[in-house]
DNA sequence: CCCGTTGTTGACTCATGAGTCAGTTCCGAC
DNA sequence: GTCGGAACTGACTCATGAGTCAACAACGGG
């Protein structure tokens, strides 16, 4: 009997009424987890809003009660997806604090990854159909991009201050650690080797610090 | 007067009917580069039939004549880029007969770039909105990737057996290779700093083979 | 010069799906 | 209890766009 007369804690049936703020907020969850779902199978284009309300186990007019727009509903998940990779590898960094760049380098890499694999649909979502809606959602799509771009380019400057980063703009730098990264990332939904993340992750870092020609001197 | 009365070569102008196997050839691709602009443009779903047949200063109707659906008319363009980067690829490496590996990397990595950079459209064609389609397209651009890895591959192979290049999967160092030049191209359509193409291709190059941490040898 | 073929045309059909809205039901307040 | 409003419903509207088709026009062969 948690807030009140707590009919029933499942938001996702239908009529049943969300009232509080956050049944509603939660009601809000279940859509973008349904949408989501079927967001990454079908594409943007190929869902129908009617493809969420089934899902979501909620009317067709109902939807439009929480999102306004079929394009709001699809930046609301973009939000809501940039949010939950970027908590996903703060953890991961938690204790991490007074490691070397290049550890939380790779920590960061090897959480991006796994956040991926755990949830296919999020790679689906990000980088196929928020890339297809050119201009309106590419803006959207470059801003969480730039996001993390920047935060790259803070590590390898720092980096490359120290030493440990053989000179060049930084920012290219970036943008090729994120592209790297994105690309395999959805590179690996068609083609499931059975390498597990964690060693496309190890392999991506040491690609990038290493290179591909043999090091004669030892480390 | 070539092959009989040649009325106007300008095969574009409608009303013009098109009889020659060559005259049809011509037309099928007045077709498809007007289609290459308006897809780029506005992308695939965002743009009709009849956008396709504007841009061609041919009827609707015609355009059937020439393609039985809109999806048979995308992959007939993916086709034909696909022919046209690889004998550009091709063209550029004419004159590197005897060269050594990393000669011949670079200069398909540049070329790459360069056509990629000389024709925007392509790229937007092949990495944004092939991607979207999923299934249908994706598979075809699977195909096309497929080839491509293949090559860069072998190159990596064989490097490898000459210790030029580090001992590593081959098909997954194909994958980042082909990864990084794709995202890259893609990521230069919309930030766009004044690089020019042939720098990047030079910069991933390098990013590649030599890695990020300094080296101390000399080469 | 006529006729069959083949290319060409654009108005039309028809399915589809986003968004609306008039109505219904549930809830809390009083 | 009953009232007002917020949450919810789904049938409907309306625009849009892929694909069709009947008519038309250029051409080449006889």
């Amino acid at each position: 009997m948690a807030t009140r007369r707590s009919r029933s804690n499942d938001v996702s049936a239908a009529r049943v009424r969300a009232v509080s703020d956050e049944d509603k907020e939660r009601r809000r969850e279940v859509i973008l987890t349904a949408a989501k779902r079927v967001f990454a199978k079908k594409g943007y284009h190929a869902t129908t809003m009617g493809d969420v309300a089934k899902a979501a186990r909620i009317s067709y007019g109902s939807v439009y009660w929480y999102f306004d727009t079929k394009d709001a509903l699809f930046h609301a998940l973009m939000d809501d997806q940039e949010l939950a990779l970027r908590s996903h590898i703060d953890g991961a960094l938690i204790d991490l604090a007074g490691a070397d760049g290049e550890a939380v380098f790779r920590a960061s890499v090897r959480a991006t990854f796994e956040f991926f694999e755990q949830d296919r649909d999020v790679v689906k979502l990000l980088f196929r159909d928020a890339v297809v809606l050119g201009d309106r959602f590419d803006r959207h799509l470059a801003g969480i991009y730039e996001g993390f771009i920047g935060d790259i380019e803070e590590t390898i400057a720092a980096a490359q201050s120290a030493g440990h980063v053989v000179e060049a703009p930084a920012r290219m730098i970036a943008f090729s650690v994120a592209a790297l990264i994105s690309q395999l990332a959805v590179r690996r939904l068609t083609t499931d080797d059975g390498v597990p993340a964690s060693v496309v992750a190890d392999f991506v870092v040491t690609l990038l610090l290493d290179g591909l020609r043999p090091r004669k001197e030892k480390p």
